[in-house]
DNA sequence: CCGGATGTTCACCT
DNA sequence: GAGGTGAACATCCG
């Protein structure tokens, strides 16, 4: 999906609907609603939005019945009244065809919820169970990681890709932040010293906040480098091309140890 | 034409 | 149990 960054976005514009009551659900496309029951979806008409929460990359729509739950799988982007706050992600065209609209509400009092996903590999479902998923990425504590990678032998990658364990983090903004800290994706992820994760940290804390603000999860410095022949933007090595964790990692074989 | 892409889930290995 | 791989989903881009 989109990252915990671009869910976050949202999420704020989601907010714009707390107050509302729902007057009608459109769901067209059954495969995208997930462990419930479609036609179970009507229950929310008559229900007034009463916040928004989220975790990870789990959207949660709380209203005074069920909570609606959104994922937006790598292509999904939200509208609100029409209003994107992400024009075009970075391999999702910036056009709205009809049948990329998955999802939607719309409110009594006007205006719409649209969840439109051209790959389809988001999806809603009613009552999601946030606590499958670890701690939330953009709040975690310094003891939080360190047991979130403690006595593990996975690279140091897979293991905070891992939404059960830390919730949030996707393939952009972990090679962000390794690099950052300079650690090697590759390392076993309970091989780390307490100087070490207390650097991860750090940097984590650090890329989402300025990340946070400067627009999303492909504003980092690595960004324009993910390809091949790629440079590292600190020192110029030719950036390292692997797959860890079962997604491409761009890393710097000089300084990340 | 082909490979790969901000993700998750599942089957099937070791 | 812990990890890894590959497939599936559907579309776009280089």
């Amino acid at each position: 999906m989109p990252e915990v960054l671009e869910v976050e976005y949202f999420r704020r514009v989601a907010d714009r609907t707390v107050g509302r009551t729902i007057a009608r659900v459109r769901a067209p496309d059954e495969w995208f609603v997930k462990r419930t029951d479609p036609a179970a979806l009507g229950v929310l008409v008559g229900c007034r939005v009463t916040g928004t929460r989220r975790r990870g990359k789990l959207l949660m729509i709380d209203t005074d019945g069920p909570v609606l739950g959104l994922r937006f799988g790598m292509t999904g982007r939200l509208l609100v009244d029409g209003f994107a706050p992400i024009e075009r992600l970075e391999y999702a065209s910036a056009r709205y065809e009809p049948e990329w609209f998955r999802f939607g509400l719309d409110f009594a009092e006007g205006g719409r919820l649209d969840l439109v996903d051209p790959r389809r590999l988001g999806g809603v479902e009613l009552d999601p169970d946030p606590d499958r998923l670890g701690p939330d990425v953009m709040t975690i504590g310094a003891a939080g990681l360190r047991d979130v990678l403690a006595g593990s032998t996975a690279p140091l990658k897979a293991r905070l890709l891992d939404q059960d364990r830390l919730a949030g983090l996707g393939n952009l903004l972990v090679d962000e932040i390794l690099w950052r800290a300079g650690l090697d994706p590759a390392r076993p992820a309970g091989g780390l010293d307490p100087s070490e994760l207390a650097r991860l940290h750090r940097h984590l804390r650090a890329t989402l906040a300025r990340l946070l603000e400067k627009g999303g999860s492909n504003k980092g410095d690595l960004q324009g480098q993910r390809r091949r022949d790629g440079e590292c933007p600190r020192c110029g090595t030719p950036l390292e091309r692997r797959t860890i964790g079962g997604r491409t990692t761009f890393s710097c074989p000089t300084h990340q140890r």
